[in-house]
DNA sequence: TCTCATGTTTAGGT
DNA sequence: GACCTAAACATGAG
């Protein structure tokens, strides 16, 4: 057992009040939750004090740096220090606790004077060098920086690749996860084995606008602990609009659980 | 008990 | 090189 550390206990799934929504849904959104969650700790400009976890980064090196800013990229969760970058991404089992530890051993623990943040099962890296050399932050979908024009020359670059695969893609939405891809083809009629090259342009700026949207409704319901509540066609069994029964397909480069309505959901080309 | 899933990388084959 | 597949990672809900 590890020595009682100081600080105010916080356990991520204290507001989150949906039966069954205390695991992360490791999507961008999700990360902008755990990002603001640490913020509040005010730990900018202070100095890590231990490093502990099973991660093979060099743990020592993180020991006596002052952390200059806590960021997130897409599905990435950055912490900044002047020279390098500690980039933690959730895979799909990934957790983290603040000032909490759960039984099992961490990935990695930075222990600051009254604070202690906790990942694990998330894979772990050291970025040598500040995350401004090396994110490009117009492509994340929950960033100030966003840019949709970015996205929209990307789908016009990729023209045979499927809408479904368009959508994971995190070097266009880098952020957007299965959830997200399966709510935005529907929000916006599109079935998900359209091929980019034959959606009007219109139609792709749509897509590209709806993405960003979805993710920020994503944010607020998860906040909320309402999101499942929200959802139109993931992991549903009948159309919403019409009614008629859903497909539920592993579709795609990746073969991904895509839900759809073959009636509401325009194939293109 | 067993199946399935919010994700990505890597290695191997054709 | 393009494209496909499986494996590995490893947790917990239902």
């Amino acid at each position: 057992m590890g020595e009682c550390r100081k600080g105010t206990p916080f356990v991520w799934h204290i507001f989150s009040f949906e039966v069954g929504n205390d695991i992360l849904m490791p999507e961008g959104p999700s990360i902008v939750i755990l990002r603001e969650a640490i913020e509040k700790l005010g730990l900018k400009g202070k100095p890590v004090r231990h490093v502990e976890g099973s991660t093979k980064i060099d743990k020592d090196r993180l020991i006596g740096k002052k952390v200059i800013d806590f960021r997130s990229w897409g599905k990435h969760f950055l912490i900044c220090f002047e020279d390098f970058t500690i980039r933690i991404h959730f895979m799909l089992f990934g957790s983290y606790l603040i000032n909490e530890q759960k039984k099992t051993p961490p990935r990695l623990s930075l222990i600051f004077d009254k604070h202690e943040l906790n990942f694990y099962t998330s894979s772990i890296k050291l970025i040598e060098a500040p995350a401004d050399e090396v994110y490009d932050w117009s492509t994340d979908i929950m960033s100030k920086k966003w840019r949709p024009s970015t996205a929209f020359e990307k789908l016009k670059e990729s023209p045979k690749m499927l809408a479904c695969d368009a959508l994971l893609d995190q070097d266009i939405f880098a952020g957007s996860g299965n959830i997200i891809k399966n709510e935005v083809l529907f929000r916006t009629r599109t079935h998900p084995l359209s091929k980019i090259g034959e959606i009007p342009d219109s139609k792709l700026k749509e897509l590209v606008k709806e993405t960003r949207s979805y993710a920020f409704d994503f944010l607020d319901w998860k906040k909320e602990g309402v999101l499942k509540k929200h959802w139109l066609a993931h992991t549903k069994k009948i159309c919403p609009r019409c009614q008629i029964r859903l497909h539920k397909e592993y579709l795609g480069r990746t073969k991904r659980r895509s839900y759809f309505c073959e009636n509401c959901q325009r194939m293109y080309g």
